[in-house]
DNA sequence: GACCTACCTTGACCTAAGTCAAAGCGGCGC
DNA sequence: GCGCCGCTTTGACTTAGGTCAAGGTAGGTC
């Protein structure tokens, strides 16, 4: 499985064992926290199965999704990398698997393998441009536009008609477009008035996909 | 200069030679941009003096910083570790220069030497905590709170009673905080009426620390 | 010193979106 | 099938903050 995580695809066996070796594999079920905010990074996990919210928390109550990790993606690598505490909290959506690297073990792998350096900087610069385009979005754009963004990206390059699976709860997804639930429903209200697309729970029917873009796009 | 740079600090002569040879040095004039958000990239920028500001901008004409990059910081690297475009535009914020480097001389130094692969990490986790701590900022905090702790910032870990110089205009601080100008001289005069701050031009004076502290945790 | 320009502040207004409270709705257990 | 619990939607209200339009202020130039 590890073989399989973009981080460490096509690693010598011996990497791969020592990294199990010296891990720790963790059940997590849902809604479990892996680490919070604040907490000293003694070291990253890595999912192994399911998925992993890792958020920020207001002191009102309220959160924002900075990213869900899937299988295979690791999560803390930051902390770890700069030695400071964890910047935001994770916990699992679901039930899920992750293996837990201590700090060492993954610095070592990293100064030792290049390769291993050289996706991490590929993983990293990923996750900055996401990061920066949700800040652009929150700071310049409104929430029926985030949302016909964020259903574009979920749909990929298919055409109109086709189905996506949010896969989220409104009150999960609301906080990953960063609001609340109130105000999702009603962006998905508009979209569905304005036939782009019409929803059924989780599902979500792309009706006129040029139709989402220009909603996406915005004045 | 280069040898100053944290990227390539203590790096082997022989390197920064190459890096001059196959680089390019660039004047910038105030305001002049280096690229545009999209635009291909062909290799990234190290400023050697002066200041760049990198930001996204909005189809209505608004702007959010996303940082200030300073002599020794390299600019635009993210796109091409990824090979893609740029993800956000950049230009000069007053006379600057920087150092011009193509593509594959950038990437044929990370991959021979290990330790500016891992001066990069760092480089790049310093950003992402960066950038998440805006993420939580637009999303979670309102524009008084954003300001209080972007001035807290800038005066690190003196006492009452300092003062800090903004270095930028109003207009570019407000596009920082992720507001407007108006708004952004309101949330000034609130901090200034409370007496938490007291403004003169650039000059920010400090009166009450521990009052800007607590509009800055907030409610 | 007077003028110009660019930036900053203020006031009045408007709108997106958050809050609070009350129904809906749906799946699950009994 | 009935009722319960959690999530979602709806409605009414409030508010932060963006927009537009005047003034104000300061630094630079002649």
């Amino acid at each position: 499985m590890l073989q399989r995580a973009s981080l460490f695809e096509g690693l010598d066996e011996i990497h791969i064992e020592e990294l199990i070796r010296r891990g720790r594999r963790r059940r997590l079920d849902p809604g479990q926290t892996l680490f919070l905010q604040g907490d000293r990074a003694e070291g990253l996990y890595v999912v192994t199965d399911g998925r992993v919210k890792v958020f920020k928390t207001s002191p009102r109550g309220r959160e924002q999704t900075l990213m869900i990790m899937r299988e295979g993606d690791p999560v803390g690598e930051v902390a770890v990398l700069s030695g400071e505490a964890y910047p935001a909290s994770a916990e699992a959506l679901e039930a899920s698997e992750a293996l837990f690297i201590p700090r060492q073990a993954f610095l070592d792998l990293v100064t030792r393998e290049p390769e291993v350096a050289m996706r991490l900087l590929a993983a990293l610069s990923a996750r900055l441009r996401t990061f920066a385009n949700l800040i652009e979005d929150l700071s310049l754009r409104e929430v029926a536009e985030r949302l016909a963004t964020h259903l574009l990206t979920l749909a990929g390059e298919g055409d109109s008609g086709q189905v996506v699976d949010l896969t989220v709860s409104r009150t999960q997804l609301s906080a990953a477009v960063g609001t609340v639930p109130e105000t999702l429903s009603r962006a998905f209200k508009q979209l569905s008035l304005s036939g782009a697309v019409e929803t059924r729970g989780r599902k979500v029917h792309i009706k006129d996909r040029a139709l989402l873009e220009k909603v996406a796009r915005a004045k």
